[in-house]
DNA sequence: GAGTGGTCTAGACCACAGA
DNA sequence: CTGTGGTCTAGACCACTCG
């Protein structure tokens, strides 16, 4: 079958087009598009107006255009990120890694887990936080980068003051901590009540924070603070969690006064 | 004083000069900028160029460029959207509205309201967590615009079954219920007790939504969905909000079980 | 009519990846 | 070396707004 003839097209419906190709499947998730000067010719346009409707879908996280290698389909869609995944059931039955995996493997992509567990300096808002001094090494932090078929989807980052994390469970490397973090916490003694997320819907990203998600620096990307604390009001521990913009939904609920 | 002399920038370059100087109050929001052909002297770039850099600076949306009328200035700082909100305390002191209105003042600019209140056949989804009938004009709606000296900043519509709101308060077009909705709503019998968000952080607007917020079709929006139930779990209550992508930070507190 | 942004082309050169 | 995307220019024409 040969190509469908196109009326004259303007660079955002070039992006339209293909964008609903892209959400269809006809071009999968981690495949690659065909180069620029060939869409040039199907669409009957310049290859100027083609990578201009190229750095929009990249913007917008469904492809991901690489100098010398092609232009790589990123496109996911959203995952969930819920309060309920806070509750005691939802950690018994695997955590937030469990459901990662699952939600990955459900779309047929490789879920993968990167993990490093190391004491650092919190940035000072954290260090505020958490109630430690600013600008010390005061703080044990968990980082996980997590993957979908080598597509960055979340970059978490889980502070601890030292005073309570050091040398317990919370500073082995494994991927997951038997019944999560906040058990773990709660068996030394830090058990936590009260909970607050901080929702950034939309900012631009650092240029560590585009590398690190492997995206382009016009990509927006939402930044959840979680801040979790004991009876007494002490704050124990900060996660936040970075993620492209569109690749989340977020689900909360709560009991009203 | 002469212009700065400046090395050859790349049009992300040239963004990020303007985003500065629009972030720093060089030009202030609701301004103009220079037109397009006197930014490319003073870049020393072409006119494709800067128009390039624009379109990057419409999308974060912190201007809004418009054919034969120039380039305004739309950026404004993130206004929070708290659970707090939804307290008796924040109600008694004013509630949502008093407080944009505070914000928007704080920033210099002049806050105004659009309201409207019909009935109407609500969306399925919004229809189905209501427990109403598909396709029917079933329900009231009270649309509200929140605009900063003209930039629209926020779009509201607030559902409610007719059966529960034919013919009360809630019909009257008035800016402010005294009390807020959810008050009203408990006079009526209907109190109250769980509420649940789900927020999409970003997503693109319809061509409907970008013209009622006047932004263009490459801006990313935020989604807010509100629905509150009563003690029986019967939902008397969808609250959409809308907002282009940065002018939001969203504050969520939670107890922990 | 003059000035604004919106779009488009044709061609050019560069940086990078991979055979 | 070839082919990919990244960038850039000069010039053109169009649509819209306002005086």
């Amino acid at each position: 079958m040969s190509e469908t003839p196109h009326a004259k097209l303007g660079f955002r419906e070039i992006a339209a087009a293909l964008r609903s190709e892209i959400v269809t499947g006809k071009y999968p998730t981690a495949s690659v598009l065909p180069p620029e000067p060939e869409l040039a010719e199907r669409y009957g346009a310049s290859r100027s107006l083609v990578n201009r409707a190229m750095s929009i879908l990249a913007a917008e996280g469904l492809v991901r255009p690489r100098q010398g290698r092609g232009t790589m389909v990123t496109w996911l869609p959203p995952m969930i990120h819920s309060s309920a995944r806070y509750s005691r059931a939802t950690r018994e039955r695997g955590g937030a890694k469990g459901a990662f995996d699952a939600e990955v493997l459900a779309l047929g992509l490789q879920p993968e887990h990167e993990i490093t567990v190391e004491r650092a300096e919190p940035p000072a808002e954290i260090a505020d936080a958490l109630g430690v001094e600013r600008g010390k090494v005061n703080c044990l932090v968990r980082r996980r980068r997590l993957l979908a078929s080598g597509i960055p989807v979340r970059l978490n980052a889980s502070w601890f003051p030292l005073s309570i994390a050091e040398q317990t469970v919370l500073e082995e490397p494994a991927p997951v901590i038997k019944g999560g973090v906040k058990s773990a916490l709660a068996e030394l003694g830090y058990q936590q009540v009260h909970a607050q997320e901080r929702i950034i819907p939309s900012r631009l990203p650092s240029d560590a924070e585009a590398r690190a998600l492997e995206i382009s620096p016009e990509r927006t990307i939402t930044d959840i603070v979680h801040t979790g604390q004991t009876a007494d009001g002490r704050v124990v521990e900060v996660t936040t969690t970075l993620a492209p913009a569109h690749y989340l939904v977020i689900v909360h609920d709560f009991p009203l006064t």
